[in-house]
DNA sequence: GCAAATTAATGATTTATTCAAG
DNA sequence: CTTGAATAAATCATTAATTTGC
């Protein structure tokens, strides 16, 4: 509609698919500097900025969940069907139960305070087929993280949207549409801890807390 | 818990009251440079940041819409009990028909697409006992904006949470916690579009959509 | 009075739902 | 129909009130 340019965010190919490996590396809700540094690397790629990454992520849990919901649904509908007398549930709250455990075994904490990026999770088609090797420094592999339950309580909730103070990775550099060089970018030598590129911004952050 | 500040924003009660002459005002979801300019003004009584304003609003106008839902749902349970008898109404959306014209009549929009600063709304105890001048620039009197229903749609939804990717005021000049001189304060005379008094940051300001 | 224990408020996050562009 | 964008609801988590036993 406005000649300078879509109203909304047009996901490149290569983009997406980016995004989507990520995504499938087990990573639902990344955080700021997270944020930063995928909008960064898909800059290169197109027109891009943090919220589009960050919506992105967040529709595509969401809607994971919500396919994975309708699947159990359906098979409950046709295989028990009468297990459960429904016990008039108002509260719709009570699907959460079904959608909780995405797709694998979960120790019973609230289906909040799991640690954001833990689990390979997903378990659908995809994922179970892949190699899940860590191409992008943001897929803290998992395997490792198993060390002990003890974090579950502890850094559980954290690093959670510190990305909403954090500024845009600048006016996305003229951007170039490159042919998609097979998944081999990312040094990944990057320090990673808070301080962006956009050093004039780092002093208003909102001191990126841990333990929040 | 950690020795140099609490872990979350703590009003102080100059801060908050004007966050509640505001909201009595109408501002109920303010965009991007009214945070800033909302968050500029009270950081002279106290640390704060863009996200704690947006919180606030956020908060207030929910803490609001779900007294309102009880006060009328138990009017319900009183009065009326058995009016519809009820169509198994599993969806809890249908609670949003008791909440969505905030106590005053409203066309008949969802309850998404309304304007954001429309109404004097509210029409509880407060609002209907204050005189509702304008002290502050945001508070874009409503009595005038009532030119035309075309807005309804073409408008509504736009100036949402561009704010989101604006950065905050600034590392909050070292507070002071002044004694609170009755709201002579803000002279009222500022430009208010877009451009805030952190110049380094507007060129990143994804472009503040006046009709995303 | 005054801390530990409990409860009420409320700041901060996450999830669910809706709108609407393409 | 798919999905980016946006908002509201639900929830978590921390701080302030309040109560309680001494």
């Amino acid at each position: 509609m406005s000649p300078t340019g879509s109203s909304r965010w047009c996901p490149t190919p290569e983009q997406l698919m980016i995004l989507e490996e990520i995504y499938r590396g087990g990573t639902r809700t990344p955080n700021a500097s997270q944020i930063q540094q995928i909008t960064a690397h898909l800059a290169f790629y197109g027109k891009i900025e943090g919220k589009n990454v960050f919506y992105w992520f967040q529709n595509h849990k969401a809607r994971d969940r919500q396919k994975l919901r309708r699947k159990l649904m359906s098979k409950q509908m046709h295989q028990q069907h009468v297990l459960y007398n429904h016990h008039h549930h108002n509260n719709y709250h009570h699907l959460n139960y079904l959608e909780a455990p995405p797709a694998c075994v979960l120790p019973p904490l609230s289906h909040y305070s799991r640690p954001v990026g833990f689990l390979p999770q997903v378990g659908d088609e995809e994922a179970s087929s892949k190699q899940m090797v860590s191409y992008y420094p943001w897929n803290v592999d998992h395997r490792l993280h198993q060390e002990s339950f003890e974090m579950d309580n502890s850094m559980a909730r954290s690093c959670g949207r510190d990305w909403m103070m954090m500024q845009d990775v600048g006016p996305t550099p003229t951007c170039c549409n490159r042919p998609l060089k097979t998944l081999e970018l990312f040094p990944s030598s990057q320090p990673l801890p808070s301080k962006m590129s956009t050093p004039h911004l780092s002093t208003s952050l909102p001191q990126l807390p841990t333990t929040n």
